[in-house]
DNA sequence: GTGATTGCAAAGGTTTTGCAGTAAC
DNA sequence: GTTACTGCAAAACCTTTGCAATCAC
């Protein structure tokens, strides 16, 4: 159960943007959850246990702030529903085509794309490997 | 501009279900568009060229009945809408960060990390590398 | 004190669903 | 003739936004 680290908070203070108890409680529960992969619903809930009175509008700002800030990063999905996850690069996952759960795992080999479509004029950010399939709790 | 292939209809007709105009017209939007990665609105508009009268709603049940067929899949998004396109693997992905446009690519090397994975009881289906950053129209 | 931030509620956009009518087989 | 399928409109989601009140600085 991760505390917000100074690494985290530093990172924040930089801006000039408030350190207000409803974005440290994002953070936290989102720092709590981030091995899930978490939707806003599920940082919504756990934030709640830091900060009762925070709302689902507050999250969602909060959440967009951090990305913006390069704290956290919206995980690809499938369906229509956010999720985040950590700013790490490279990122694999494995997508669960019936929970729709989110699973992370190391990979020896890294992508070694960037050249080709760096000469089409793309301009890479960051870059995952992406499975699909059925993971052990979804295999009845 | 592909047409309804053959292909696809044999694959179609596998199936009891019943090939009506607008399963047609579905299926040729999607064909037509499948390179850019459609949406489902841009789906629709294509295929009320074919037969003006189909409605949103059978769009989206046409669609989610592809891809239970495995003609086609949901491309990973960043924001809620979802993407179509050809049930190939593997494929490869750019995401543009800004204007959320999916672009495929073609790559030499193969992923290769099943074997780690399946060890831990995921089945993999399919497998994508995505890269996300900013596609040339939108470096500014 | 001042301006950024909040919470609420309402609006926005995308996708799903209920149902009576229709059409493919 | 049956049964699956359609179109419409309404509902269900998830996310964003307007605004007056509040709080961090």
């Amino acid at each position: 159960m991760p505390a917000v680290t100074s690494l985290h908070l530093e990172k924040f203070q930089e801006s000039e943007r408030r350190l207000t108890p409803q974005r440290r409680a994002v953070l936290k529960a989102f720092l709590e959850l981030s091995q899930e992969h978490p939707t806003a619903e599920a940082i919504y809930r756990a934030a709640r246990r830091h900060c009762p009175t925070v709302g689902m509008a507050t999250v969602y700002r909060s959440l967009e702030l951090f990305v913006q800030k390069g704290i956290i990063v919206k995980a690809p999905t499938l369906n229509g529903t956010a999720r985040y996850e950590m700013n790490k690069i490279p990122h694999n996952h494995f997508v669960c085509l019936k929970c729709g759960r989110t699973y992370e795992f190391l990979i020896k080999q890294e992508p070694v794309v960037d050249r080709d479509i760096k000469k089409d004029g793309f301009e890479v950010i960051s870059a995952s490997m992406i499975f699909f399939g059925y993971c052990p709790a979804c295999q009845e």
